[in-house]
DNA sequence: CTGTTAGCGCTTTCAT
DNA sequence: ATGAAAGCGCTAACAG
């Protein structure tokens, strides 16, 4: 036996009586450039020896890798996790391997992780990272690989963009609490800093409240994490507001602010709906169990991971378009914390 | 500029003055065998170039990768990922990168995925697969690598395991429900099949009961996924026995079993504590929001996911004792649904 | 100590 | 249509 065990291309060859070259051509030309017996007589060799092409090799010798890099601002985050579901399927079923770097939210690794990343030779990257210090740009170009952003932006760079549709998406919300007799927001995010989602949802958050002038109030907090009095200040503050007539809600940026919020309202001893209305972003799989049901708006994760690996997987098969932007809706699903009247 | 972007060894060696060979000792044995002027000469020419070594094809040449596979049956599953993560750091600060192949619960896919991972030289595995056919065994020892099963044992697989310690947290969890005073519990699972840990917990709760007989009953509920019918009706029928003052408690057999009851219980109007005791295996965010909070047993899955990756490194640095059985504690955090009268 | 030489497994000109 | 040979970037004998 081989050192490695594995059938190498040599052994196909020698099986079959023809050169490397011709075996290598059999697998990457297929029927194009042989003629039939010896790809036949190649083929069985191959069936009998169980081979199959070395991927490291190849891609040593190609410069190609079948490999994707996908980097991950926090894989705690189930968002993430729900999105890497879907990419990684797509890939697969495109015959391509994920490699997995997860910066645990420390963002000066993001350098690291496209290095080490390139280093394999992976074919593209599918980012969703942190994005505060944009060095990304320089790093991913540098290697010259295609990229796609997954729902955080980083200005300058000139990729595919795939995301949820925040704008839209907070307009449904709005629109369903303000016709459900909420008079008084509040809109509840993480820290905005450069988050390009973030700000997104928290300036369209601001624009529907704006459109529904003066009927409706709106305020936003930054939640900080640890800070629990000051998020629980801010739901007593808006119920303040609430008392004359004015039914208030509450709108959380993402699913961390919203298990934020609910334990902030168990800690209060409130209940949804009846004391504060409430919609979560992002549906975790307790929504429906907490109360008369958790409100949300449930972005369509697999989809978005699923369109971020296809979009990549379309430029490394030449694709020369001008940078996409695509945007899936989300779906606002209603349960008794929203309820009108 | 060269077709990769990146310098290569030779560049160093001819910008250093010395041949490809020494470049290439200074990387692997440093100090060890060089002269102090070259070695220096080499460090600046590194240094200048900003060259780092390609790991494909140290991997090709040397044999090994730096590379991790990790098989996971269903990444939708937060007890794998939070495994997942433990074992990414570690792996990570050991200077290994991670290779994730998600099975997507199809377990057929076992093999494909060991074959493509062995396929990029991964230099070992860890598994927390399906497993119920253990043709996996062969498709690891066959490229004679080392791995580490996590969770789930393979029936003749020799190597390291690392997992909670089931018996023991199963039998902390039924002292604490009888201690408080519940005399029939039900325990409910997944659907066995072969997998082990699923086993193991129904074979604990077994144990805990004959323990405390006749003082206590016992009885185990397969939770079939969608049949949550069968489910309603078995927590009904306990609810009936329980009812000569022998308070009922149902324990969950893992992450996904505390939902479905959580839903059916949500279903029949039920609450927890009052209603029926419950404890769940897993400590899901939302425990402490529903009802009373809920009881749970607590995985340590980030040092599951850790000490996983420990062993497997270990193994690789030529490490040779027996196949080692790493069973962590669970802890169980005691909430309002299993408190005593 | 250091340079030379051969591969690792595969792709790809360039001849034939 | 096929084979021979060079080379991808690196490591590991083998010589000096």
């Amino acid at each position: 036996m081989k050192p490695t065990g594995r059938a190498t291309i040599a052994d196909v060859a020698e099986a079959a009586g023809v050169s490397k070259a011709t075996v290598s051509r059999f697998l990457n030309h297929r029927e194009r450039l042989l003629s039939p017996d010896i790809a036949a007589r190649v083929e069985v060799a191959i069936a009998a020896l169980a081979y199959s092409p070395s991927p490291m090799a190849q891609a040593l010798s190609h410069g190609r890798s079948r490999l994707i890099g996908l980097i991950v601002a926090d894989i705690t985050n189930p968002y993430s996790v729900a999105v890497l579901r879907g990419a990684e399927k797509a890939c697969q079923d495109a015959g391509y391997l994920v490699m997995l770097f997860n910066l645990g939210n420390e963002s000066e690794r993001e350098r690291e992780a496209i290095d080490a990343l390139a280093g394999y030779q992976v074919d593209g990257f599918i980012l969703n990272t942190l994005g505060r210090g944009s060095n990304v740009v320089d790093a991913v170009t540098l290697h010259g690989k295609p990229a796609v952003l997954v729902d955080r932006r980083h200005t300058g760079m000139h990729t595919d963009f795939v995301s949820l549709d925040n704008h839209a998406a907070m307009q449904v919300t709005c629109g369903h609490l303000v016709e459900g007799g909420y008079r008084e927001l509040l809109y509840v995010t993480e820290p905005q800093k450069g988050v390009s989602s973030r700000r997104e949802r928290t300036a369209a958050f601001g624009a529907c409240v704006a459109a529904h002038e003066p009927r409706v109030a709106g305020e936003v907090f930054e939640c900080v994490e640890g800070e629990s009095d000051a998020l629980d200040e801010a739901l007593r503050a808006l119920r303040q507001r609430a008392r004359r007539g004015r039914r208030a809600a509450v709108v959380a940026g993402n699913a961390v602010v919203t298990l934020r919020i609910a334990q902030a309202m168990a800690r209060l001893g409130w209940q949804f709906g009846a004391d504060l209305g409430f919609v979560g972003f992002d549906d975790p799989e307790w929504a429906s169990l907490i109360g008369p049901g958790l409100s949300t708006v449930a972005q369509p994760t697999d989809a978005i991971g699923r369109t971020a690996a296809t979009c990549l997987i379309e430029r490394l098969r030449g694709l020369d378009a001008a940078p996409r932007q695509l945007l899936l809706p989300g779906e606002l699903v209603v349960r008794g914390s929203s309820q009108a009247l």
